[in-house]
DNA sequence: CGGTGCGGGTGCA
DNA sequence: TGCACCCGCACCG
């Protein structure tokens, strides 16, 4: 997925507003996290992106628009009390979409059984003081995707893990629980790998540097299971019966369902260190009626500042890794002021999604990465704009900013536009009806010029991205914690990843209301 | 029951 | 006029 900067290449020289947008050949792969001010083009086919699905919690918007879907972002359900798991990650829920629905998650006793806090809405307000919102425009050839703002909180989980979670219904069994989210990962990695190639590119991403649930590694004994859906939390207590059900375990036999699963993907295997020899758990000490209707919410994820790895007690505990079962990740979150210090430092110190210079997003795969059609900038020019993008983000509702923002954008605009190469779609507000697929004008005069792309790629970016994949691959198989750090980076937009071509000078027409 | 999209309506800048 | 937001409704799984 590459997010595209505003203005900052042919590629994201549309608006999402424009009354008529370029005709796409080449496509993004569907970015589920997409982050920050990015613009992506989807294939028309793409079910992610008719699905209008996002990881992020995003409500529709009324916009009064019918021909561009707004939604706008609902935060994260937390703890009131932010309460910090064994691994010091934090409890961040889905929120809702239902209005109705969101206020009863709220109030409800935080997941973390040891935990006396309740859930409450951590709102995004991402976007000077608003929540970020993502807009969705389709076309004949293709859904166009633009998204406005920084998240400004943890990610929730994945709407596929809320899903299994609601399905559960209440009052199962964890063990029922557990398989029901095994399968549910399961079949949503076998989905995803099966719907789209270029899927694989997020998967990459989600999956290498966050590997994979339930494929523990063996030689480093972890769990890799979610802190509010420990699959092995679930398992039986005694050993015999613990072999049987751990995957961890030589002699453990997959269900057919999952066996797939597990082999799908070994490469993949964490490397997460051995917390608390979390493979094992012990529920027998664990009443069934525990977890009561009420709590579906509720973790078995206590709340143990003095964790001791190893401690008998603790073998009792889940796991402290996330599973994202939408992307098939698994998240060794950042601590809360880890977190924070380290979203902040993202944010001020790459605004990535704006300058895309630091930021990448491996949901983009290389292979098919179009390096430096997002960052044509120079580096001047890309500092300035990045300056502009920072402030506008960091100090909410900062007109200055912002003028500096759209300024530096439209220097931009004119610098590209002196090259001769092609002409900005002028947002002249003329509507035009939808069925004018063939609109002359536009392709006979106002195309995008090819070699607009050759000239300005930008080999600084493309070298940061070298030299992340090298530290990337140096690491990936010993330091989770780095990939933590990398996933939460490089999942936001990253222009560097863009292969985004404008092949036609022909665009999309849209209407307008 | 909840997700999703639509659309009327309100308040604010 | 644009935007955020509330609400209700309909459809769907």
């Amino acid at each position: 997925m590459s997010c595209r900067v505003y203005s900052s290449s042919s590629s994201s020289d549309w608006d999402i507003n424009d009354s008529a947008v370029p005709r796409i050949n080449e496509f993004d792969a569907f970015s589920e996290w997409a982050d920050g001010h990015c613009r992506l083009v989807y294939r028309a086919d793409n079910e992610d992106a008719k699905r209008h699905s996002s990881g992020w919690a995003m409500r529709n918007t009324n916009n009064h628009n019918v021909h561009i879907l707004k939604k706008s972002c609902l935060g994260v359900l937390v703890c009131s009390v932010r309460c910090t798991l064994p691994t010091g990650e934090r409890v961040h829920l889905r929120p809702a979409i239902c209005d109705k629905a969101r206020k009863k998650q709220q109030g409800k006793p935080c997941p973390n059984r040891q935990c006396t806090g309740r859930l409450e809405i951590l709102a995004c307000r991402g976007h000077c003081g608003y929540p970020v919102t993502h807009f969705w425009r389709h076309t004949d050839h293709a859904i166009f995707f633009q998204a406005k703002g920084v998240h400004d909180h943890p990610r929730p989980e994945a709407k596929s893990t809320s899903e299994a979670r609601r399905s559960l219904g209440s009052g199962r069994r964890v063990r029922g629980l557990a398989v029901l989210l095994a399968k549910e990962a399961a079949l949503g990695n076998k989905l995803m790998s099966l719907r789209e190639p270029k899927r694989q590119c997020r998967e990459m991403t989600s999956r290498t540097l966050n590997p994979p649930p339930l494929i523990a590694d063996q030689d480093k004994g972890y769990c890799s299971c979610p802190p509010f859906e420990c699959i092995c939390n679930y398992q039986p207590v005694l050993p015999t019966t613990l072999q049987q059900y751990n995957p961890h375990s030589p002699s453990y036999q997959q269900p057919q369902v999952l066996d797939s699963y597990w082999t799908q993907e070994p490469a993949q295997a964490q490397s997460y260190p051995d917390v608390a020899g979390l493979n094992q758990y012990d529920f027998t000490n664990i009443p069934a009626d525990l977890f009561q209707p009420e709590e579906i919410f509720q973790l078995d994820q206590p709340i143990k500042p003095d964790f001791v790895a190893g401690s008998q007690h603790d073998l009792n505990r889940s796991p402290s890794t996330l599973l994202d079962l939408g992307s098939g990740t698994i998240h060794r979150e950042f601590k809360s002021e880890e977190y924070w210090s380290q979203n902040m430092t993202t944010m001020i110190n790459d605004d990535s999604n704006n300058s895309g210079s630091s930021r990448f997003n491996l949901s983009q795969s290389p292979d098919n990465t179009h390096l430096g059609l997002n960052n044509n900038l120079v580096p001047s020019a890309q500092n300035q704009y990045m300056e502009g993008a920072k402030i506008d983000e960091l100090t909410y509702g900062v007109q200055k900013s912002a003028q500096n923002y759209f300024q530096q954008t439209a220097m931009l605009d004119a610098d590209y536009k002196n090259q001769g190469n092609f002409e900005i779609i002028a947002d002249n507000k003329v509507y035009f009806d939808e069925s004018l697929q063939n609109f002359d004008g536009f392709q006979n005069g106002k195309g995008y010029k090819s070699n607009y792309q050759e000239k300005y790629i930008d080999l600084g970016q493309y070298a940061e991205y070298n030299n992340f994949l090298s530290v990337y691959d140096g690491n990936k198989i010993n330091d989770s914690a780095m990939f933590g750090d990398l996933d939460f980076r490089i999942n936001n937009c990253a222009p560097g990843a863009s292969n985004l071509h404008y092949s036609h000078d022909n665009f999309d027409l849209i209407t307008h209301q």
